[in-house]
DNA sequence: CCAAAAGTGTTCTTACTACACCCATGG
DNA sequence: CCATGGGTGTAGTAAGAACACTTTTGG
């Protein structure tokens, strides 16, 4: 039987929210194929790695972040025969999510490395490298359709967080715009959610907001609601 | 860099709910690791081979199922280093619901192919070989979840079926009891699950069933419920 | 004072639960 | 007639949508 004929990678579909916009970090390729194409960072899975490990230690190369504060998940295999014209290449696609970081891509193993909108890199225009347009879909329905039923939001935020912060994640992510007091109640009134911290910030101009912690649930239950029903 | 050192397989869990039972497809292993264990079907994707086409070919090759009538889906990669003792060895599971087959796997190319139920393959005693316990009880959790959300129970049942049989799925899938007359009620009440054909049947004692097939909706709105909300 | 953002209260409506009730067949 | 399951009606309740309103800061 046909054995040991694949190269096996891990790609990541690392997502941010920064300056109101969804952002993925992708890198510059400086060799052929899809020379100068931006691509997802990546790499090979080693010899005797598991695949979330490789997954985590690219993340720990490409973004120095402390994998504490990331939410890691495998998203799924992309294995077309004719995806990387160099040979048979699997790879096993991640959906990582970060807080916006202060410090850009620090200890970075990549030079090249960027955060780009992902409205700019998903046009058809500006064409990914291999099949990355297609993971970075996929990626991104994945995180839009996740945050309804998980508590996923707080990952894209720092630690400690007020709920204006936690909407405009979905509301970025969602490209929608959401009622702040039905979003205020629904989120501190679904068990496990958040959890307040008893401490206040005036980072906005108003009235100083609650901080707030990531609770432990790890399903939401009601679901947040990203289409609203129309109410005839 | 370390290149084609991986062997990549897909492996199937094939779900169907037969005599109010949700059962898999497992093989015997004939040969060691792990002779006479049961495993999932599954083999080597070939050399210019798409991981879907795979998994498809796989799927007849197994069950002999028209493939038309099945639902087959991409579930996970699983890649631990000590998965397989005879080396390294990637597999990408997939998920595929069918309906309940009069002719018992036609066509089979495996012949210790056999149904067993879930329930009894997951028990701690009876271990799948590799790690095919847990790619099963990912590959249930799946189902489970899916169905809440997709007009997935469809895929277990006949080309036409009764809202009865549908409820059956729901019922053995999940392990709960619903009620049959909301049941229903929220079936026929959601835009795209079911379209009546007109006819009716009296495969069960009372009063005739309308048939109905499946609807051209991909998402479920409103979702069925899993766990009703206890009303206090 | 006003502006701005945080947070609460209230009303309307959707949609789920529970269960009474009627319908259509076989025996 | 009765038994069995198919299917409808309806009351009560949980929770989302819309939006008026109050709170707490800065200028």
């Amino acid at each position: 039987m046909t054995s040991r004929q694949f190269s096996v990678t891990v790609d990541l579909a690392v997502l941010t929210v920064a300056d109101d916009t969804l952002k993925v970090l992708v890198v510059r390729r400086g060799v052929p194929p899809f020379r100068g194409r931006w691509a997802l960072p990546g790499g090979f899975v080693l010899a005797r790695e598991d695949l979330m490990d490789a997954a985590r230690r690219e993340l720990v190369e490409e973004t120095g972040v402390p994998l504490r504060s990331v939410h890691l998940e495998q998203l799924g295999s992309y294995g077309s025969p004719g995806r990387d014209p160099r040979g048979r290449v699997v790879t096993v696609a991640h959906l990582a999510l970060l807080p916006d970081l202060p410090e850009p891509v620090a200890g970075s193993d990549a030079a090249g490395a960027e955060w780009r909108p992902v409205e700019d890199l998903l046009s058809a225009t500006r064409r990914l490298a291999f099949d990355h347009g297609t993971i970075l879909a996929d990626a991104v329905e994945r995180a839009r359709s996740k945050l309804e039923y998980a508590p996923l939001a707080a990952a894209f935020c720092p630690p400690e967080f007020t709920i204006a912060e936690l909407r405009r994640v979905y509301e970025v992510v969602w490209g929608t715009e959401l009622d702040p007091r039905n979003f205020h109640r629904k989120v501190t009134g679904t068990p496990g959610f958040v959890e307040p911290t008893g401490e206040s910030t005036r980072r906005g101009g108003g009235r100083p907001a609650r901080l707030y912690r990531a609770g432990d649930a790890t399903l939401l239950h009601p679901a947040m609601l990203r289409a609203p029903h129309p109410v005839r």
